[in-house]
Order: structure tokens, then sequence, then C-alpha cells
RNA sequence: CGAGGUGUGGCGCAGUUGGCAGCGCGCUUGCUUUGGGAGCAAGAAGCCGCAGGUUCAAGUCCUGUCACCUCGACCA
């Protein structure tokens, strides 16, 4: 530890400095590079790597559901921003402008893209027309840009990456349905792909999405407690419709307006994977979206069939469709151990002449340091459960986390006092008062996450005012 | 936008009363090494964030400015 530490420029730990640790993470394992504008981060071919694989997860979901992907432009003129009054109203106040084509001021600006919405439901008006044309179910990966005040690499960028599915449906019902059915969808991803336990609900009227009936949301907690709204889905009712005049003939040659729905997740959810899983020696990757799944350490290379040794289990395991690095680089095996410990490679095989000998190699697994000796005509039986058994540890260990840190609290006082302490949310009522969740954002910092589905156990009360609950409520701090 | 902090080779830092710009890591080349961040040798690399000012002389003093980081407020 101290050679290591004398050696490298270490990860500052957790403990001593979570948001040193987190951004250590992300330049050190090379997933991005701070740019020249501001609140603009670079993605590296490693961390770009993990988002084209959390694309690729979710772009097959969506397909297997019937989405198909489109393209908007990356403009917005102000007069189509302006048609949703609570739309504009919202994002107003963080969207680029651009004034000029060359040296020529434009006749009317264009914003840059905060979010589609508008752009997607001018074009449907221009496509619907009959109930046949129903339901439109388009997506789209893109970037946008909200001009922040303060950012983080990946957190909170004034550019970032998502996805945002945008719907139109015959009748509210349907959009309703869409709306969960995507929060199912994400809630699976996250759960399966990442290995990110969330809790899902709906958001108060306060969090909601600007131009929305309701905002459903996924949240997830990162190691320090703190909440992370990791993916969104808002039920836009006909507003959206009725502004933009999106109208189709139904069966009863009557003219009704769409119910719409829109969703997104976005490049955020890198955070999340590194705030969620990562340790004090960095990145801990779930299978799923490692860049390599799992990396071939020879040891003493340059002895007599070393190489070829490695050079053919990582042949094998690539044939069998893992994401495999054979790393044969000049390095010492200590360093290539802590690299790939570093970014996160879940599993790591060394082989060397001692190994060659007894027809085995060495595995150890990112997560827990686990080690052990797989004769190789079984690696390949092998590789498999120890990707899945670790991905199944990561959830595990994760979702233990959150709810060994949710507080139930029923009176102020404590309610006040578990914030301050303990990190972790509070499930507690809420009289469904916009004045107590004020109260509550202002004297402890933390914001209602999501309303539980379903009403209030019998008895229950507002933790902040104490009359009768319409709502349980997740309240936590957040990024 | 408020409060604090930092700007010196790629990274982390030192730089005293103003007087030749340094150290560690990394990088390059060669040889030796290889089961938890190798050793030796020889190299390359710095408009000291930027702009003014004081001075014979500024990394150092003064003024302004910009950028970045942390913590708040706002938001995915």
């Amino acid at each position: 530890m101290s050679k290591k530490e004398k050696m490298v420029q270490s990860i500052t730990s957790r403990e001593e400095d979570f948001s040193r640790w987190y951004t250590d993470i992300c330049l050190q394992a090379e997933l991005c590079s701070y740019s020249s504008v501001r609140g603009c981060i670079i993605l590296r071919p490693y961390g770009y790597a993990i988002w084209e694989l959390i694309t690729a997860e979710l772009d097959r979901r969506f397909k297997a559901t019937g989405h198909q992907n489109v393209m908007m432009p990356l403009f917005i003129p102000e007069s189509l921003l302006q048609k949703e009054k609570d739309h504009v109203e919202g994002f107003a106040p963080e969207v680029a402008w651009v004034t000029h084509g060359g040296e020529e001021r434009l006749a009317e600006r264009l914003c840059v893209r905060p979010t589609s919405e508008t752009l997607f439901c001018d074009h449907y008006a221009e496509i619907i027309e009959s109930w046949r044309d129903l339901p439109k179910l388009y997506n789209q990966w893109v970037s946008v840009v909200r001009w922040e005040k303060t950012t983080r690499p990946f957190l909170r960028t004034r550019e970032f990456f998502w996805q945002e599915g945008h719907t139109a449906h015959a009748t509210a019902e349907e959009a309703v349905q869409e709306t969960l059915d995507m929060l199912a969808l994400y809630a699976e991803f996250f759960e399966n792909a990442l290995a990110i336990p969330v809790l899902r609900g709906m958001k108060s009227d306060s969090e909601k999405f600007a131009g929305a009936v309701n905002t459903y949301t996924v949240e997830a907690m990162m190691h320090d407690g703190k909440a992370l709204q990791a993916g969104t889905t808002h039920y836009l009712g006909d507003g959206f419709a009725k502004a933009f005049e999106i109208q189709y003939t139904d069966k009863d040659n009557e003219l009704r307006y769409v119910h719409q729905t829109s969703w997104g997740i976005s490049s955020r959810s890198i955070g999340g994977l590194i705030m969620v899983h990562g340790d004090d020696d960095g990145l801990v990757l779930p299978p799923a979206v490692a860049p390599y799944q799992l990396v071939v350490i020879p040891v003493a290379q340059h002895k007599e069939g070393v190489l070829e040794a490695a050079r053919d289990l990582a042949g094998r395991l690539e044939a069998d469709g893992f994401r495999v690095l054979l790393d044969d680089s000049d390095r010492m095996p200590g360093w290539k151990f802590s690299e790939h410990e570093m970014k996160g490679v879940p599993l790591r095989l060394e082989i060397g002449p001692r190994d060659i000998k007894e027809g085995r190699c060495v595995a150890v697994t990112r997560d827990n340091r686990d080690k052990r000796e797989i004769p190789l005509d079984r690696i390949q039986e092998e590789v498999p459960v120890l990707l899945s058994d670790l991905r199944d540890r990561m959830f595990a260990r994760a979702k233990e986390r959150l709810e060994s840190r949710i507080y139930e609290r029923d009176n102020w006082d404590s309610f006040v006092e578990t914030l301050a302490e303990l990190p972790g949310f509070i499930l507690a009522g809420w009289c469904g008062s916009e004045d107590c969740e004020t109260k509550v954002k202002e004297e402890t910092t933390a914001s209602s996450r999501c309303l539980v589905q379903g009403e209030p156990p019998e008895g229950m009360t507002c933790v902040v005012c104490g009359k009768p609950a319409q709502h349980q409520v997740y309240w936590g701090k957040a990024y």
C-alpha cells in the first residue's frame, strides 16, 4: 500500500472526500476529460464504450417494445419553444440561443434543444391525421444543451447525451400505460443491466417535468446516501396536443387530440454506475456494460509459450462472445492488475508459466477480489457463471445498502435529525401541500424524490404539519 | 448566483528577504526484469492562467481579469 501510494497517484478514498473520489475515477479511469468549454466533457474511448453499451442495452429494449428511432433538428425556433406555456417557463432560464448565421442576425433566434417535445409535437401535428396513424412510438439518441451554472462530469454537464422517447396515443389510458410501461422498462434496465436497484414512483407537482401532467421516476441511491434521478417518464396529457394542434379523426369520425408521453435516460447514468458500484480502488462495472468483461494478463510473458497460451485463452473466450482484452503490453503484471481494477474490468484471468504447467489459469473477480484457479478446459463454462454471479452480488450489495438506508420517520424533529445525521432516504407521510414540501427543502436541503404508488397506510400523518397524509413519500438529498 | 479555495513541464507539488525555474511520478530510448504498480543509464518536455503596473530585475509585490475545484441555491 505504501509502495503503491509512492508509485502512483492513487484515487482519493470515498471516506476522505467523496466528490474528489468521484472526479478522480472519471479522470483516472479515462472515462472523460474536461474540455475547453466549461461544463462540457470529452467522452474518451473507455467512457464512450460504456455509453455505447448502455445505448445498445436500452435501444434493444425500445425496439422490442415497438419503438422507432428518428432524428430531430438540433435547433428549435423561439416561437415553437413558446407554444406550451409551462414548458417554456421551465426551460427558458437554461437554454442556449443561436442569434447569428455567419455575420447576419437571424430574423428569429433559435435555441439549442434542451429537450425536444416541441419539435416532436410540431412534426406530429403534420403527420398524424387518423386513428390509423396512432400510436406513434418515436425515440431519438442525441445530445441536448442546458446552460447549467455548476457542473460535474456526467452528473451535470451543459451538453449531455441521452435518449428521449416521444409518443402520441389515441387515448389517455393508452398514454398513461405507455408512461408506466417505460418506467418499468427503465427499472428493469437499471436493475439487470447496471445492477443498480431503484425506487420507482411519481414526482410531486413541484418536481415534475415542465409541461407534464405526471412525471414518474426511478431513483437510485449513491454510495454517500444521496439520490440520483436516474430516469423519468412523463405523461403529458393533451396539453401539448392542444398547443400544437395535434388532432386525429377517430373511428366515429370525431376530431380528437392525441395524448402524449416523453421519457429519457441520460449519460448521467454513468455517474450512477460510478457512485453505486465504485470503491476506493476505482470503478466496478457490471458485465453488461463493461467495455471489457474480462482481461487476460500473461505473467512472465517473455517466457516460452506464455503469450501463446494467453492468446489462445483470450481467443476462445472472444469466440464465445465475451468482450476480452489481452493485455500484452510491457508493463509489470502488478501494474496491469491495478490498472484494470481501476477501470472496473469485472474479471481478470492471469496466466503464467506455473499455470500453464498445471493446465489452469487464475481468475479474480473485481468486486470481491476472490481468487480461484480454473482448469483451462473448463474456463469457457466457468466465465459466464463468474460474470453472472458477479452481477448478482453487485446488485444484492447495492440493494441491501439502499434498503438499510431507508428510515421511516413520523415526526418533524426526528425527520430533520435523521436527514442531518444519516446518509440515505426517509420514508414519511406528506399532506400534499406545497408549503410543507418547501419547508423540507429550505430547512433540510432534501427534496421529495418520489411518491409511493397507492394510498398511504391507515393513520399516517404528514411529517411536516401532522395533518392526515395524502401520500407516502421518499425524501432525500439529491445530485 | 452566494461562500471558500487553487492556478508553476502531461499529473502531483516546492519555490525563502524580488536575483540562472526545481523535485517526484509519468513520457522517450537502451539493457536487465515480469505471480500486486520493476532496476540502472541516457534523454525530451515550462509563453510560471491572462492583461496591465511597480522595479535595474517579478513565479514572487500591486491592480484587474479569466479558468478550474469544493460547499450552498437551481436543475437530469
